[in-house]
DNA sequence: TCCGATCCGTAC
DNA sequence: GACGTACGGATCGGAA
C-alpha cells in the first residue's frame, strides 16, 4: 500500500464474485445472524473491502459483478465454466446482500450480463493506467494478472482463503509465474484452467510453459518452432493447439468495453450513518460496524455528527471524538498522568495511525478514529514543555512526530522501555505481557492472540471492538506508568530513563526514519556471481559424496560425511553429530570435500543473508533500508537491530566485505565511522580497578600485545604473532565468563596448557581474578548486576537449583557488567551527537549503531567539523580510569579505506 | 499450509 | 556441556 506519489489519484477494484467466493469457502459457516441467514461471505468481503478502503484510501472505487456466463464467450466454447457445480444456495443469498451492502456504503457497482466482472476490471484498470491513476485489483482470480502493468495497475491477489493478499506488480507476477503479466494469457492457454473447464497441453504445467514462452518469445513463436520441442511435447502440442488458440480467445479480458462510466464518476457518495447502522445491525455484524466507524470520517458530509458510543466495559467510560483539535482538549481535561496511544496500520513502512486513544487511571478514555492525517492539529499534545503523557512503544509515535516536523518532548514514561530497565530479563514487552506482570490482568488483545483470531479478519468478540481495545490500552499505560515510575526511583534508575533511554527514543526513531542507501544494481550482479560458483561447488560436493542431495540440510550433510563417507565425527548436537565449520576445518586433510562444503557455506551464507535477503527490503519511495532498532531486545543493554538486522552485515572476510561496499552515502556525502577501541576491555579496566591493566591501557596502543608482552614477560615490541593472539583469546575470555575447556578448544591446545595460561594471565593481572571473583559473589546476593549508569540485569539464573544453569548465570553476570556498560557508554553518546548535531544546525545523520561503532552520513562540506564532534563526544560520553579511544575514518561505502 | 524446533553463521 | 549478546535463513516434521 505504498510507494505512490501523495498527489497520485487512486482506483480501487473489487471483483465481488471472486472476493464473495473465497471468503464462502474461507471463513466457518457458522457466521450467521440470529435467524439463520449466513454471513460469511458477506463478512469477509465486507473486512476485505474496509481493509481496503483504510489502508489504501482510494479515491475511486468500483465493485464488479458477473451475471451469467456471457454469450460471447458460451458461444465460442460451449463447455466453458460448464463443469462448475451450482453455487450453493447459501452463497447464492449472500450475493444479493453483498450487493445491498454496496448500496448502502454508496459504492459505485458494475455488472452486465454480457460480459463478466474481470472484463469490466480490466477494461477500468487499462482506462487507469492511461489516466496515470494508481489501480488495485483485489480479487482471488489468477487470469486477472495478465492486466498488471508497472507502475499503474496491480493486483492484489487473495491468500490464506481472503486473510492476506499477495501485491502483484510485474515482478511479483513474474516470480510467481516465471513470465512478465504481458505473457501471462498465453501462459495460461497453454497451461489451461481447470476451474473454467478449459484443458491445455497434457505434460505442460506453469514451469514448461514459461520456459518454452521464455525460448520463443510468443504463443505463435512456440507454433513456428514446434519442430524443435521434444518428441512428446511437440505431439502434446500439436493435437492441443485449437485449444490452446481457443484458450487465448476465451481467456484474453476484455478492455474495450464502452459501457462503464468515466473514471470521475466513481466516487464513494456520502454516507448515511443511520443507515449503515442498521444495515449492520440487522446482518447482527457489530464487530464490522465498529471498524466501518472507524474510517467514517472520510465518508460523512460535512459537519456530520458521528454518534457516541458506548463502553462495552463497565469500568471504561468512553468517549468518542472526532478531530485533533477536540482530542488535544478532551486528552487535556483528563488532566495528568494520561496513557496516549495510537493504533497503527500494519506494514513496514510507517503510515498515519487509523486511531488514537487517551486515557486517566480512573478509567475515563477518550478514543479518536479518524484523525489520521491530522497530526499537525495534534502537536500540542506531543510538545509540551514538560513530559506529560505515557506511552508504550513511543518509538513508532516519535517516528511520525519527526516526519511531521513535531518534536516529540512531552513523553513522561514510555511503559515499553521503563519496565526493560526494571527486569531487561522479561521476554516479553508488550503492552499486554506487562499488563499481566505489574496490573495482574490480561489485555483483550494478547487474549485474542492466544485464539489465533487477527484482528484484522475474522469473527470478532463483541467486547474486543477497536474502541474498547484501543482504549484498554491506553487505561493500562496510564496505569502502569506511575507502578513503573516508582520502581525505576527504587532502582536508582530514574536518571539512567530520564538522561539516556528516554532521550535515545527519539533519536533511534529518526535513525530509523532516515535509513541507509543500499546499492541494489551492485548486490544484483554480486548475487549472480555467487550462484554461479554455488552451482558449482554444488556439483563438485554431489560428486565427492557419490550422490545427490540437500546440501543446505545438516541432517542429510551428517548423513553423507559420517555414514557414507565413514568421516570421523567430531562434536555432537543434540540430534547427531555436528557439521559446523570448526568440524568441517578438522575434516580438511581427511578429505577434500571439506573445503569444497567450506566455502559452499561461506557463500550460501553471503547469498541467502545478505544478496537476496536485503533489497527486498528497500524502501522504493527512498530507495533505503530502513532497520529497527529495539532498545529492548538485548538484556543486557545493548540495542538490537532487525528487519534487516544490520548489526551483522559481514566485515572478517575480503568475501564479506563485499557485502559491505553495497552500504552507500547519498549523493554529495560520505560515510564516517566511528568506533570505540576496546571498549569493553577498557570497561573492564575501569571496573576491576586492576593497576596493570590500566597502566597497559595507558601505555600501550595496542591493548593485545601489551597484555601479551606482561604475561609472557617480554617487551611490547618482542612479542610473537602466537603469544598476541593467546593473550587476545584470553582477553576476550575474560569478558565472556571463560573457562580453560573453552579457551583450549577455541585455540587448538590442550586443557593443561589453557590452564596455565589462564593462571599466568590472571598472576599477571592480580586485581583482575578477585574482581571477578566479586561479581559473581555479589551478583548472587543480590540477584542482579549493575553497570557504569546502574542499570541493572536481573539474573534469576543465580538461584536455579539446576547447576547448568547456574553456571549459564554465572557467565551472565560476567558479562553483563561490562557489555551493559560499554552499551551504556555508547547511548550516552548517541544522545549527545544527536543534540549537537541539532545545535549546529548540521545536515549530517547518524545511520546506524553496531555496539561499539557509529555510521553518519555527512555532506562532504561537514566532514572535518562532524568528524571532530563525533570523535570528541563519543570519547567523552563517560569518564573511566582509562581514557575511551576513537578511531574514525570516511568513506564512499561502509567497507570503506580506512583513514 | 503453517509454525516451531534445530542447526548454522554473521556481527560485536 | 564447556565463552557473552543478538537476528535470521534453510530444512524438517508435526499439526491443522
Amino acid at each position: 500500500m505504498q510507494g505512490y506519489a501523495p498527489q497520485a489519484m487512486r482506483l480501487l477494484l473489487l471483483d465481488g464474485n471472486s472476493l464473495a467466493y473465497r471468503a464462502f469457502y474461507a471463513l466457518p459457516d457458522s457466521l450467521m445472524t440470529p435467524e439463520g441467514q449466513p454471513t460469511n461471505a458477506v463478512t469477509g468481503f465486507l473486512n476485505m473491502l474496509l481493509r481496503m478502503l483504510r489502508e489504501y484510501s482510494p479515491d475511486y472505487v468500483a465493485v464488479a459483478f458477473d451475471e451469467r456466463t456471457p454469450e460471447f464467450r458460451n458461444n465460442m466454447y460451449p463447455a466453458y465454466k460448464a463443469q462448475r457445480k451450482e453455487t450453493p444456495e447459501s452463497l447464492r443469498s449472500q450475493m444479493g446482500i453483498i450487493r445491498e451492502l454496496c448500496q448502502v456504503l454508496r459504492l459505485p457497482v458494475l455488472s452486465s450480463p454480457d460480459v463478466e466482472a474481470d472484463d469490466i476490471i480490466a477494461t477500468l484498470a487499462r482506462q487507469a493506467a492511461e489516466a496515470e491513476v494508481y489501480a488495485e485489483i483485489v480479487t482471488g482470480d489468477r487470469d486477472q494478472f495478465q492486466c498488471v502493468t508497472d507502475p499503474f495497475v496491480r493486483v492484489l491477489y487473495t491468500l490464506r482463503g481472503i486473510s492476506e493478499v499477495g501485491e502483484m506488480n510485474e515482478d511479483a507476477v513474474a516470480r510467481k509465474h516465471g513470465v512478465l503479466p504481458s505473457l501471462y494469457l498465453s501462459l495460461a492457454a497453454l497451461r489451461g484452467d481447470p476451474s473454467d473447464n478449459l484443458p491445455g497441453v497434457p505434460g505442460i504445467g506453469d514451469k514448461t510453459a514459461a520456459k518454452l514462452l521464455h525460448k520463443y518469445g510468443s504463443i505463435e513463436g512456440i507454433w513456428a518452432h514446434v519442430e524443435e520441442l521434444t518428441s512428446k511435447q511437440r505431439a502434446n502440442v500439436k493435437d492441443h493447439w485449437s485449444q490452446v488458440e481457443m484458450n487465448m480467445k476465451i481467456m484474453e479480458l476484455r478492455t474495450d468495453l464502452d459501457f462503464l462510466p468515466p473514471l470521475q464518476d466513481l466516487r464513494i457518495g456520502s454516507w448515511d450513518l443511520d443507515e449503515i447502522t442498521r444495515f449492520l445491525k440487522s446482518l447482527a455484524l457489530k464487530a464490522a460496524l465498529e471498524r466501518v466507524m472507524e474510517i467514517a470520517g472520510r465518508y460523512v458530509p460535512e459537519g456530520a455528527v458521528l454518534p457516541v458510543q458506548d463502553a462495552d466495559l463497565p469500568e471504561l467510560a468512553l468517549r468518542v471524538v472526532s478531530g485533533p483539535a477536540e482530542l488535544v482538549q478532551a486528552a487535556r481535561a483528563l488532566g495528568p498522568g494520561i496513557g496516549l496511544v495510537a493504533q497503527l496500520p500494519e506494514g513496514r513502512r510507517r503510515t498515519a495511525p487509523l486511531a488514537w486513544a487517551v486515557a486517566a487511571p480512573d478509567g475515563r478514555v477518550v478514543w479518536a478514529p479518524h484523525v489520521a492525517d491530522e497530526l499537525d492539529a495534534m502537536a500540542p499534545l506531543f510538545t509540551a514543555a514538560t513530559p506529560e503523557f505515557h506511552s508504550h512503544a513511543a518509538k513508532e509515535i516519535a517516528a511520525l512526530c519527526w516526519a511531521s516536523n513535531i518534536a516529540m518532548t512531552g513523553l513522561d514514561i514510555d511503559t515499553e522501555i521503563a519496565a526493560f530497565l526494571v527486569d531487561s530479563s522479561m521476554s516479553d514487552f508488550s503492552l499486554g505481557a506487562l499488563s499481566e506482570r505489574f496490573l495482574g490482568e490480561g489485555l483483550e488483545d494478547t487474549e485474542a492472540k492466544k485464539a489465533n483470531l487477527s484482528l484484522d479478519f475474522g469473527p470478532l468478540e463483541g467486547d474486543s471492538a477497536a474502541s474498547t481495545q484501543l482504549g484498554r490500552q491506553a487505561w493500562a499505560v496510564s496505569r502502569l506508568a506511575p507502578i513503573l515510575h516508582e520502581r525505576l526511583v527504587a532502582i536508582s534508575s530514574w536518571e539512567l530513563y530520564t538522561d539516556v533511554e528516554r532521550p535515545l527514543v527519539g533519536v533511534l526513531a529518526r535513525m530509523e526514519e532516515t535509513g541507509i542507501l543500499l546499492d541494489v544494481g551492485y548486490l544484483a550482479d554480486l548475487s549472480e556471481e555467487l550462484k554461479d560458483r554455488i552451482k558449482t561447488l554444488e556439483a563438485k560436493i554431489h560428486e565427492q559424496a557419490g550422490r545427490e542431495f540437500t546440501v543446505n540440510s545438516p541432517k542429510q550433510l551428517r548423513e553423507v560425511l559420517f555414514d557414507e563417507m565413514g568421516l570421523p565425527p567430531g562434536k555432537k548436537t543434540k540430534t547427531g553429530y555436528s557439521t559446523d565449520a570448526s568440524t568441517l576445518e578438522r575434516l580438511r586433510d581427511e578429505h577434500p570435500i571439506a573445503e569444497a562444503l567450506l566455502e559452499y557455506r561461506n557463500l550460501e551464507k553471503l547469498r541467502s543473508t545478505y544478496t537476496d535477503a536485503l533489497p527486498p527490503l528497500v524502501d522504493p519511495v527512498d530507495g533505503r533500508l530502513h532497520t529497527r532498532f529495539r532498545q529492548t531486545g538485548a538484556a543486557t543493554g545493548r540495542l538490537s537491530s532487525e528487519s534487516p538486522n544490520l548489526m551483522n552485515i559481514p566485515i572478517r572476510t575480503e568475501q564479506g566485505r563485499r557485502i559491505r561496499r553495497a552500504f552507500i552515502p547519498a549523493e554529495g556525502c560520505v560515510l564516517l565511522t566511528a568506533d570505540y577501541s576496546q571498549i569493553e576491555l577498557r570497561v573492564l579496566a575501569h571496573l576491576s580497578q586492576d593497576e596493570k591493566l590500566i597502566e597497559a591501557f595507558q601505555l600501550a596502543t595496542d591493548i593485545h600485545a601489551a597484555t601479551a608482552a606482561r604475561v609472557f614477560g617480554v617487551p611490547v615490541d618482542e612479542v610473537s604473532g602466537e603469544q598476541r593472539s593467546r593473550a587476545k583469546a584470553v582477553n576476550f575470555g575474560l569478558l565472556y565468563g571463560m573457562q580453560a575447556f573453552g579457551l583450549a578448544q577455541r585455540m587448538g591446545i590442550s586443557h593443561a596448557e589453557a590452564q596455565e595460561l589462564v593462571d599466568t594471565y590472571f598472576a599477571r593481572f592480580p586485581s583482575l581474578q578477585s574482581f571477578l571473583d566479586e561479581l559473581v559473589v555479589q551478583a548472587k546476593e543480590k540477584a542482579y548486576t549493575t553497570t557504569v549508569l546502574g542499570r541493572r540485569r536481573v539474573l534469576r539464573e543465580l538461584q536455579s537449583p539446576n547447576f547448568r544453569i547456574r553456571q549459564m548465570g554465572e557467565r551472565m553476570a560476567l558479562n553483563a557488567p561490562m557489555q551493559g556498560s560499554a552499551a551504556d557508554i555508547m547511548k550516552v553518546a548517541m544522545v549527545r551527537l544527536d543534540a549537537a548535531l541539532t545545535a549546529r544546525e548540521l545536515s549530517s545523520r547518524m545511520l546506524l549503531q553496531v555496539h561499539d561503532e557509529l555510521v553518519l552520513e555527512v555532506p562532504e562540506d561537514e566532514i572535518a567539523e562532524v568528524r571532530t564532534l563525533v570523535v570528541e563526544v563519543m570519547e567523552n560520553a563517560c569518564s573511566l580510569a582509562v581514557p575511551l579511544v576513537v578511531e574514525a575514518h570516511t568513506a564512499k561505502d561502509w567497507a570503506g579505506a580506512k583513514g
